[in-house]
DNA sequence: AGCCTTATTTAACCTTGTCTTAACCATGAG
DNA sequence: CTCATGGTTAAGACAAGGTTAAATAAGGCT
């Protein structure tokens, strides 16, 4: 991966020299932008992975910034975080809904700041991992979620048929025999029906589209788009 | 807040017993598990704060536990500390960045390791997200005051409530079974009726709208804005 | 201690969606 | 044609949660 980039706004230069000097130290691909005008400039061109907004700057001020980097499409999904003077009231943060990540409460701990930095960035590249995409088909199953979403459309599947589809998604073009299934989604001991697997891809393909589940007769049933 | 959790791993029953003893003394939570296998099997129910990991073991070693901790979604920011002995040679662990926070070397002197493993929880907690706001929701979660603003209204969630919207809250959208809840909210040898979890969901809804708690049956809850 | 309030858990019962079954139908290989 | 293998459907059983209210625990206060 390459460097992960990080916008750092503040009006104090004081402030801009620490906190940068220390993430660079990091690692990370540092700019800075001393007010909310500029940020926006160098945020559109800069595409950083991480913002960190000062709340109290003349001029654009930091919700105002942060809500129009939300605007923005190209910068919608960016972290942000807040930089906070603790003594500030919070109730109009608390009013206030501009979508940030984090709130880092002044003055800064240079060590505390790297850390929560780290964990922001970590935690958002981190997200994809249990999110398995079936190339080519728009089917996304997202097993951290619990959730499937087929063009784009989120579909709330019961847990046999979401396991169901877990599993013969996990190898598309595989045949899993009953038995396979049996005990991979319903464990070992668990006695069922004949025809209770007919009936869960059934509902699969009912939800799904009839030509993704294609059956081997005398073998069992693959995921194939 | 609830007792911390330690996650405390080595291959020596002898070392197990003297750790344990010391920071269970100390008011800690403790778990421990023997070898690299077991240990992320407690870690992904215990969700602890902190893994004590033996560098040395049989079996998969500290080193790669520790890849693998990093590897789960849920775990990945998890405070991580190798024991190491000091004969050890540290050339390969320098080499390799696995993700720990410290080493600390045997032997192991009860009251310096207690030390250390407070200031590595302290590091985080104090770090830890004090003010939390929860992505486009106007909740915002403090947990240094232990309030909670829902739209600039502050409401005062008794302790369980709190924690369980804590948790909840801390990855929007993911969904956490009654296993991590409990491990994570009650504790992992607190013993509690079936309905208990389900009874203070339903005292969250009611306090900050029903529609932010989906329940996954048979799997768990999750918060989705 | 005794009394009051608030949290937390339990227990009993209700509701709902999920899962399984059973009966019957369709198809294709031999 | 006939058997074997699945497909389809709807009904009912069942499991998982939801909802209350009442029991218990935990504090505060006098």
């Amino acid at each position: 991966m390459s460097k992960q980039k990080i916008l750092l706004v503040d009006d104090e230069q004081d402030i801009l020299d620490l906190i940068g000097f220390n993430l660079e130290k990091e690692g990370f691909d540092i700019q800075t932008a001393s007010n909310g005008k500029q940020a926006l400039d160098i945020a559109r061109k800069f595409l950083p992975d991480l913002v960190l907004l000062d709340v109290m700057m003349p001029g654009m001020d930091g919700m105002e910034t942060c809500r129009e980097l939300r605007d923005d499409a190209q910068l919608k999904n960016v972290l942000i975080a807040f930089l906070t003077a603790r003594s500030e009231d919070y109730s109009q943060i608390a009013g206030f809904d501009a979508g940030a990540d984090d709130y880092i409460s002044k003055p800064i701990k240079p060590r505390v700041l790297v850390s929560r930095v780290k964990a922001l960035l970590r935690r958002n590249t981190g997200t994809e991992v249990e999110i398995k995409e079936v190339p080519l088909h728009g089917i996304v199953i997202d097993k951290e979620r619990y959730v499937v979403i087929k063009d784009g459309i989120q579909l709330n599947l019961p847990k046999k048929e979401f396991e169901l589809l877990a599993l013969l998604t996990s190898a598309p073009g595989r045949v899993f025999t009953r038995e396979n299934i049996l005990a991979s989604v319903w464990g070992n001991d668990v006695i069922v029906g004949d025809r209770t697997i007919d009936v869960h891809i059934r509902k699969l393909r009912e939800k799904l589209g009839d030509d993704n589940f294609k059956t081997v007769k005398g073998v069992g049933y693959k995921f194939e788009p």
